[in-house]
DNA sequence: CGCGGGTTTGATGATGCTCAAGCCCGGTGG
DNA sequence: CCACCGGGCTTGAGCATCATCAAACCCGCG
C-alpha cells in the first residue's frame, strides 16, 4: 500500500529510497480513511496531519462572507493535502478539506516531519514540491489576471483532465473563479467547437 | 553592507548567525549594481544569480502576444529575486528582470546555493521563505479571483505602502491585473472617499 | 411520484477593457 | 527663455465579458 508513495518520493527526489528509509516512512506514516463529505480539516480547527492521496479525490476550500464556497484545491491519487500554514504552527486553519470521494490517505503528524526530513530524499522531495507549488502558483496566477472564462478553463483541461471528470461543474467553476452558469455556457461553446 | 542581509536571515531563520557564518556569507555573496532600466534577466536568457535587494527598485515581468508586459513582481529594498525555475535548472527564463532604480544588491550562483544550504539558519530561511512565498501566491490568487478592482487595490495599498510610491500607477495596474484607466478612476474614487 | 442536486438557458446589469483625446510636467535643444 | 517632446496620468464613450437572478430541466433515488 505505500508504493504510490515510495514511487512519489524516488520520482520528486530523483533518488532511490533504501530499504531501512521505506521502513522508517512506513513506520511513521499511517493510513486513514475519508467518507465521501467527511472533513480532513475544518474551518478554526489546527491541522492536525498531512496526507498523501493513495486513492480518492479531495477538494479544499474557504468560506467568503455571505457563505459562499471559495474552492482553491482540488486533489486526486498522488497528491499531498494539508494547511501548510496551520499545520507547521499549529494556529486554526480558514480552510476545509474534504473529501469528495470515498479517499484512502497516508498521513503524518507535525512532530513526526522533523524526522522525516532527516531523509535527504525526503528533503530533497519537499523541497521541489515547493518549488512546483511556486511554479503552478505562478501560473495561475497569470491565468486568473490575463485569461478570460474560456482560456482558463481550456488551461485546465489541458493540465488536469483527470480532474474534469471526478468533480461537478460548480465545484470547476470556483475552482477557476467564474460562475457556474459561465463555465456550462463555456463548455457549450466548446463542444461546438469540435469539443476537442 | 552585509547588515541588512544579516539581519534578514537572523530574522527569517529566527537563529543567530555565527561569526564564521557571516564571513562565509559575505565571501560568497558579491555586491552588483545596476542603473536605473538596467536588465538583471532577460528572456531567453539563464538566471545566473540569485540577488538580495539593498536598496532600489525592481521589477519582474513577461512579454505576452501583442508585446504587453505582464508584471509579476515589485520588489524593493529586503527583498529577494530571481526565477527560480531558471536558476536552480539552467533553463532560459520566459521573464525580465529589470531595475527600476539604481539598485544595489547582494548575489550568489547557482554552484553556490550548496555551499550556502549548508548553514542550517540559511536553510530556515529558504524553508520559511517559501513556505511565506506560498502563502502569499494563494491570497494573491483569492484576490485576483474574488475581488473587483477597488478591493485590490486597497488590499495592495494596505500590504504594501511602500511600493505604492516607488512605481508608476501602470506598473501597479498591471501587477493588480486591471487597465492604467481603470485604477486611475480606482485612485479618484478612493480620494473622494476620504483617500485613507 | 415527488424531491433534490446538478446543470442549462435566458434576460439584465455591472464591471472593467479598449480606444481616443487631452492634460501635466520635467527635460532638452534652439 | 521658450517651444517642443515624451512619459505618465486622466477623462470620456462605447463595448465585451461575465455575474446575477430566475426559471426550467434532467435524472437518480427514496
Amino acid at each position: 500500500m505505500y508504493d504510490p508513495l515510495f514511487d512519489y518520493i524516488e520520482r520528486y527526489s530523483d533518488a532511490e529510497l533504501l530499504t531501512c528509509d521505506r521502513e522508517r516512512i512506513a513506520s511513521i506514516m499511517k493510513p486513514k480513511k475519508l467518507r465521501r463529505r467527511q472533513f480532513f480539516l475544518e474551518e478554526g480547527s489546527i491541522c492536525a496531519y498531512t496526507g498523501f492521496i493513495l486513492k480518492g479525490a479531495v477538494r479544499q476550500f474557504s468560506i467568503a462572507d455571505k457563505g459562499i464556497e471559495c474552492i482553491n484545491q482540488l486533489c486526486i491519487e498522488n497528491w499531498w493535502i494539508t494547511d501548510r500554514e496551520s499545520f507547521i504552527h499549529h494556529i486554526p486553519s480558514v480552510y476545509y478539506i474534504e473529501a469528495w470521494e470515498d479517499t484512502d490517505l497516508l498521513v503524518f503528524r507535525r512532530q513526526d516531519l522533523e524526522i522525516l526530513l532527516e531523509m535527504p530524499a525526503i528533503q530533497r522531495m519537499f523541497w521541489k514540491m515547493s518549488e512546483n507549488n511556486h511554479i503552478a502558483s505562478q501560473k495561475r496566477l497569470d491565468a486568473a489576471i490575463s485569461l478570460n472564462a474560456l482560456q482558463r478553463y481550456e488551461r485546465f483541461v489541458r493540465c488536469y483532465p483527470e480532474i474534469v471528470q471526478r468533480f461537478p461543474l460548480h465545484h470547476i467553476a470556483s475552482y477557476l473563479g467564474v460562475s457556474k452558469e459561465t463555465l456550462s455556457r463555456v463548455r457549450k461553446s466548446r463542444v461546438k467547437l469540435g469539443h476537442k
